[in-house]
DNA sequence: CCATAAACATGATATATGTCATGTTTATTG
DNA sequence: CAATAAACATGACATATATCATGTTTATGG
């Protein structure tokens, strides 16, 4: 009973744990990739960041500080959660000052990167915040490919668009235009990064 | 020499700490406040937070993890700062749990507030974002007055900008929008939050 | 307190992106 | 495999916000 650790896995329209439920535990990736989404209350649907293997979870503040989950988790096609009651967390970091330190650490990257996609946000235009979106996950989730990089995470314009803060049908455009200038080809279920430099050419452009 | 903490004091054209500077110490605010600050290689910026005494710095992300810092600091008038070490701090946090669980909570809290920016600028208009700066400072920032609240942080249509991603002109046309339906009166050296109910139903309006 | 710069103000115009509508292609599932 | 839904595509139009320009008011420092 290792810390009391436990997994679960989930399917595509499953929810791990919905905006407003309470932060009993503490959640990790294991297999597959999850997305934390922030919505109103008119449906509209921001995605914070796609957690893969290793990740952990998303609306974490909630876990330290919160009472409820400040977002939601959704499972991106199948994947598998581990998790641990926040109580047991707590007192495993005490313990062990070398976990508390990487939890620290990581805390710190996490918000590193979320200033930064505040500043995209706040500065970039909507076919650099898409392009600077498809080079990041060209790193994080690509796999080499004859004709250049492909992504084995199922993502629809829609899922793009909700994560660099535009509407699908913007989303969809650019992405036409991105396929007219070869820099990608393929939709969601094949989605292939065909020219790297030129999407860093565009995401830095002034 | 309790871990080797100084104080510095800095005035409003001093920078406490520039973009790609080394990270060599670990940041408090003492007295006054500071901001956080990325800007782009054309000059454009970005405020990212506005720390208040108590608070760690801002782009600490970088103390953690990073060898240069993410961002700038500069005071918003007088300001004094306290600095440590980073690796003496790292053991201060190693050798003491409690103090290592503090600052996982505050990162997390960070990280939360991050997020919801994050969500802020993707989903609302310019004018319910610069309403929502002027609830959060109200609460943090300001001191009753008899015909509202007072914010003593001195803070130009510039810096509103900055911190909620619009141009100074938007911010401008927006803050005389609000002073004439009485929501808030006066200038960066006496800002008065006159409706702050009022300002909340816009924040919050569909 | 004067000179200079910063902050505030406002109009005219441009433009990026959103919205709505409609159709085609591609997946999914019973 | 047919039926249905989801994803992708594209046009027409609306609109929020940026950009540029110019002027006034207010603050600041020597």
């Amino acid at each position: 009973m290792l810390h009391e650790l436990t997994e679960t896995r989930y399917g595509k329209h499953d929810y791990i744990f919905r905006e407003g439920d309470p932060t009993e535990y503490f959640h990790i990736v294991k297999e597959g990739t999850v997305k934390c989404v922030k919505s109103t209350p008119e449906g509209k649907e921001c995605t914070l960041k796609m957690l893969m293997p290793g990740d952990l979870f998303c609306c974490d503040a909630a876990a330290f500080d919160g009472t409820a989950h400040p977002g939601s988790a959704q499972p991106m096609g199948d994947v598998s959660i581990l998790r641990m009651k926040k109580k047991s967390y707590f007192e495993m970091l005490r313990r062990n000052p070398d976990a508390a330190m990487e939890v620290i650490k990581y805390l710190g990257n996490r918000l590193n990167e979320a200033q930064e996609k505040t500043k995209d946000l706040a500065l970039d235009r909507a076919d650099q915040r898409l392009a600077s979106l498809l080079i990041d996950l060209a790193a994080r989730n690509g796999i080499a490919d004859p004709n250049g990089i492909r992504l084995t995470v199922r993502m629809t314009r829609q899922d793009m668009a909700n994560m660099v803060g535009i509407t699908t049908e913007t989303a969809i455009r650019i992405m036409s235009r991105f396929k007219r200038d070869r820099l990608v080809s393929g939709t969601a279920n094949r989605l292939l990064i065909r020219d790297l430099k030129g999407l860093k050419a565009l995401a830095s452009a002034s």
